[in-house]
DNA sequence: TCGTTATATAATACATTGTTTATATAATGA
DNA sequence: TCATTATATAAACAATGTATTATATAACGA
């Protein structure tokens, strides 16, 4: 299974999850990802090897070309580590929504934006 | 609904990421948080900054403390956009699984780890 | 009110990342 | 074999992000 430090990193970049979207549509070139993308070639290549790296891609040769998909077991790595956040989620939710209630701060929760 | 950018920047960072993880366990302040990672209370901060920012994780005032907790619905929105790669690896998968197989090229996917 | 505790902000040094241009490599077709 | 097409790599550099130390602020307890 791919790291999750890869993986994040790599989802963490618009283009990267441009790219992705894109590839949801189907196999493509580098030069047909390069030129919806507005960006040079080398940059792309460089955002492939980025997300082939982090297991999300698979890349084949076809003659010149390396025609690049998305990887079948990409997702289900970050997937867990989700779940375990969700997992959580659902316990702390409850146990703290008694928590907070009984303490008046209830939905209180003071989230400041970026203040000053 | 968060960003995805600033979401999954968020997690691209494995401190932050463990910091989630830790929240996961339950509530912390800033300063039991700051302990186990063995970084500087200002080095965690900003992450949690960062974190909140994301939507990731929720704080409260409680005198001079402000304990974190994670976000109900931090993991949705990136649920959301795993689910369209999910969607989309489903369908592509049957898909080139013929088209590769009719080519040769099958499970031949050449990927270079980093090359010379 | 004063010292302490909990946290945030500022200034700064440094590493990482993303982009570009230029160039290399490799397969194709004439 | 030569020009072309498709892609990768290198060098240079700007932009970002992260960690640190020093300092500010705010609530608490004596």
């Amino acid at each position: 299974m791919p790291n999750l430090d890869a993986s994040f990193s790599a989802l963490a970049d618009p283009t990267r999850r441009a790219i992705l979207a894109r590839l949801a549509l189907g196999e493509a070139t580098v030069m047909e990802l390069a030129q919806p993308f507005e960006m040079t070639q080398p940059a792309v290549s460089r955002h492939l090897k980025v997300l082939a790296d982090a297991g999300l891609i698979l890349r084949r040769v076809e003659g010149t070309k390396r025609p690049c998909r998305l990887a079948p077991d990409a997702v289900a790595s970050i997937d867990e580590w989700l779940a375990m956040l969700r997992k959580a989620l659902a316990a702390n939710y409850d146990r703290l929504d008694g928590v907070l209630a009984g303490m008046g701060a209830k939905k209180h929760a003071t989230r400041r934006k970026d203040k000053r």
